[in-house]
DNA sequence: ATGTCC
């Protein structure tokens, strides 16, 4: 990106100022290098998120942001309904709700070192992995809508995982007013064998160690200390969340022109909050994210019966799970007013201050944690919302070291073998159904995750809690 | 991300 067309607010903030039909500034939160980077696509989508109607502040850019469809991947918008504000399926992304849930272990390195092989293995044939991977879950109709209302909660009322789960999790584990009647049968099918299977592309589970504490006081409020050994989840809701996706793109470009829309890109397709068809993307969509809150569940069910028969003296209790692709109604201060708010987070981590009433009452004085799953080789960070991020994004943070070369490009550089066994000499393990997949994943395919969450925490977007170095890793 | 092109 050209550093010339932007202004310098502070070492990790630049402006792009409101120009030509922008009705509100884009903010991009990074280093000058992050920023330097960065495609210049993702100047060109920030600036056409400004242009959407009814945007409240401005258009946000989180430091791992990258090109995205329509949105960066690495963007926050929210909306106004009542300021004729847009809902875009877009602006959600594919993978509705994709997040990340982090667990406890109570275990240190050793337990690990002295069964890793086993761990590994056991993990890998016990969690279905990759494209089309299907559980061993059957949903019938009901069941299915039951699942889409209920999310993480109703996964724990048939089984997997207890209560004590659920407050540990956004939305303490069910997304309100989800419709899954405005989900399509399709949708419906493509997930009916798909509950509790980690997916592909970037979706992992991970063993992980604490390998650096930087703020020793949340760190331990977490419950997170140097050489601890957590367990990290991240997936989405599978096919049906990209149905979900798929079939409204299509039903807001086709809307669009009838809602008086001009689109600065047709991949910015949207639909007023205040119609139809933005009310039954908003029921679809949190249904998804039901879907994701519950998969999430089960997989956490699926691990704790993993290590109960290999290290039986583990216990896994829920640090936090956390969402990176939603549309959420919030309440934010604007201008010292507060204000409902539609707030799409595309790639990005929402991310609470210190004291906010929706986070329980053991982290609340710390700020919610913010997961950034890294790449594999790379590492994973614990953050800690901020009061600062309030003001400047609407409590959100980054979600991971994003890509730094496309797919295509990543499979021409590198073979998936010879990244396993670089991988294995460093001490990692790493089981996939796909050695393409793992050749895509390819940890120097991505930005440097410790750049980016320097830049998150200078920008005072989140605050730098914990590094954690993966051991273990299922890879999609 | 994704039954990696109905």
């Amino acid at each position: 990106m050209d550093l010339t067309l932007l202004k310098q607010h502070s070492a990790c903030a630049w402006e792009i100022p409101a120009q030509g039909k922008m009705r509100v500034p884009a903010m991009i939160y990074a280093s000058r290098e992050l920023v330097r980077a960065m495609d210049h696509k993702v100047y060109e989508q920030a600036v056409n998120v400004a242009m959407l109607p009814g945007i409240v502040g401005a258009s946000h850019v989180m430091p791992d942001a990258h090109w995205g469809y329509g949105f960066p991947i690495g963007g926050v918008a929210a909306f106004d309904a009542d300021a004729g504000g847009v809902v875009s399926a877009g602006g959600v992304g594919f993978d509705v709700s994709c997040g990340v849930r982090c667990l406890h272990t109570g275990l240190r390195r050793e337990h690990i070192m002295a069964v890793q092989r086993e761990l590994a293995e056991a993990l890998f044939e016990r969690i279905p992995a990759g494209v089309g991977s299907t559980g061993a879950i059957r949903l019938n109709s009901a069941q299915m809508d039951a699942m889409l209302s209920g999310g993480a909660k109703w996964a724990v009322e048939r089984g997997w995982g207890s209560n004590a789960d659920l407050e540990r999790v956004e939305e303490h584990g069910q997304m309100l007013h989800a419709k899954p009647k405005f989900v399509s049968e399709q949708a419906k099918k493509r997930q009916r064998e798909e509950m509790g299977t980690l997916g592909s592309g970037n979706h992992y589970l991970e063993v992980q160690e604490v390998t650096a504490v930087f703020d020793a006081a949340i760190a331990s409020a977490y419950g997170l200390h140097q050489g601890d050994i957590v367990l990290m989840i991240h997936c989405g809701s599978r096919g049906l969340g990209h149905q979900i996706g798929t079939e409204f793109l299509r039903k807001m470009v086709e809307a669009a022109p009838g809602y008086g829309i001009i689109l600065p890109d047709r991949e910015l397709a949207c639909a007023p909050i205040r119609s139809d068809l933005g009310q039954e993307y908003l029921g679809a969509m949190r249904a998804a994210i039901n879907c994701a809150l519950a998969n999430r569940q089960i997989l956490t069910q699926l691990v704790r019966d993993v290590f109960a028969k290999l290290l039986p003296s583990a216990q896994l209790p829920v640090l936090y799970d956390v969402s990176h692709n939603t549309c959420k109604l919030e309440t934010h201060k604007v201008d010292g007013q507060p204000r409902e708010l539609y707030v799409h987070r595309k790639g990005a981590t929402r991310a609470w201050g210190p004291g906010h009433p929706e986070l329980p009452q053991a982290l609340r004085a710390s700020g919610q944690p913010v997961l950034i799953g890294g790449s594999m080789g790379t590492g994973s960070y614990v953050l800690a919302g901020t009061k600062a991020s309030e003001s400047l994004a609407f409590s959100s943070a980054c979600h991971g070291a994003g890509r730094a070369m496309s797919r295509h490009q990543a499979l021409k550089t590198w073979n998936g073998r010879t990244v396993v066994d670089e991988l294995a000499q460093r001490g990692i393990l790493i089981r996939s159904p796909s050695m393409r997949g793992v050749a895509e994943e390819a940890p120097d395919a991505y930005k440097d995750v410790n750049a980016v969450v320097d830049a998150a925490d200078a920008a005072g977007l989140a605050r730098k809690v914990a590094r954690l170095e993966p051991l273990v890793c299922i890879k999609g």
